[in-house]
DNA sequence: AATAATTAAGTAAGTACTCACATATATTAC
DNA sequence: GTAATATATGTGAGTACTTACTTAATTATT
């Protein structure tokens, strides 16, 4: 039986597959997680993992791709945005609009900066040119600056609300955007 | 041929292969690294390695208490300094004074963060503590959320640091500073 | 009937760790 | 001071298991 996720049809095995891989990935680690140990989770065999993704990295490369579309769908919304204060608003509580679904895929990108030391500088690239202009449109002296702060704030709140740190993140997100009296 | 190191006597190859472990461990991820990986690079036999430390994890376990000096060195300068302008300059400008030399144990502790979920919440304590009374003392309205926006600060560009970013880390520490007048 | 999906046994290499033995060093007896 | 003995340090082959991946056969779908 066939499922069509992101307008690619895959089986339902394949679907099952990566979405143990995903769990345990982001649980426990890429290189501290078996593919027999997807497998098992996953209620296929080792086998097919192979015949649908290649190798592991290709099983990883497959649910990077297909969540593609969860990063850009939280940055457009801020790039596009117009009105300056807004940019910057939306991209404090960027956060707070992760779905808690997507908690794994979230995670597995923080893991993975530092597991496979996979940058992510270029990504956020259009969410600091968005917040530079922003901040320049409200005629800050240094709006680079405050933009890199932001990216900074997003970082660590994301890190934290992902960690399951004690911290309160709604509340520091609050708290900033009354900083920058939005 | 004995070394002492932190007090502790221990050979010449014990401290080669904690060398050894900590570089790999930091470079590559603990669970991506060999016990024979790391022997080849310390240039003793595998047998050692649990001739000294018991098992894989007690290698680690070796590292982060010879290391927990360096955070603590770090911590109690800021958390002992009486003046509370001084006490959040310090905490701006901590991740400058982290030694290059010790960059590969702090990325470890990054790391770990991520692949083995420790947590540091912890260790943070005393400087979230010491923040608060420095913003309190300044009469700041919300003394603990800009304590831990400073935390939330110094997490990123440690970060920025040891990953090697392109971000002027100096340059941002300036910044903030400037912004808390300080 | 052809093709696709899936399985599970198998393979080669890697893994953490053990262990019997070798070597180096320290201690003791004379 | 030296030899014998005890202890510490170190080695590398071996072990049991795990790993990523392959493959021939089976089952399901078209």
């Amino acid at each position: 039986m066939q499922v069509i996720t992101h307008s690619i049809i895959m089986t339902e095995k394949q679907e099952k597959i990566l979405q143990s891989a995903l769990g345990l990935f982001a649980k426990e680690g890429y290189h501290a997680t078996s593919t027999n140990k997807v497998a098992k989770h996953a209620c296929v065999s080792e086998g097919l993992i192979f015949r649908h993704f290649g190798n592991k990295e290709g099983l990883l490369t497959s649910i990077l791709e297909l969540g593609e579309n969860k990063i850009k769908s939280l940055l457009v919304d801020i790039v596009m945005e117009p009105d300056p204060k807004e940019v910057i608003r939306k991209a404090i509580f960027m956060s707070a609009r992760i779905d808690k679904i997507d908690y794994d895929f979230w995670k597995l990108q923080f893991k993975l900066k530092w597991e496979l030391e996979v940058s992510s500088d270029k990504k956020m690239e259009p969410l600091k040119m968005a917040l530079s202009n922003a901040f320049n449109k409200l005629g800050y002296e240094e709006p680079e600056q405050e933009a890199m702060l932001i990216l900074l704030f997003i970082e660590g709140i994301g890190s934290a609300i992902l960690k399951g740190s004690n911290m309160d993140a709604n509340q520091m997100m609050k708290f900033l955007a009354k900083k920058y009296k939005i």
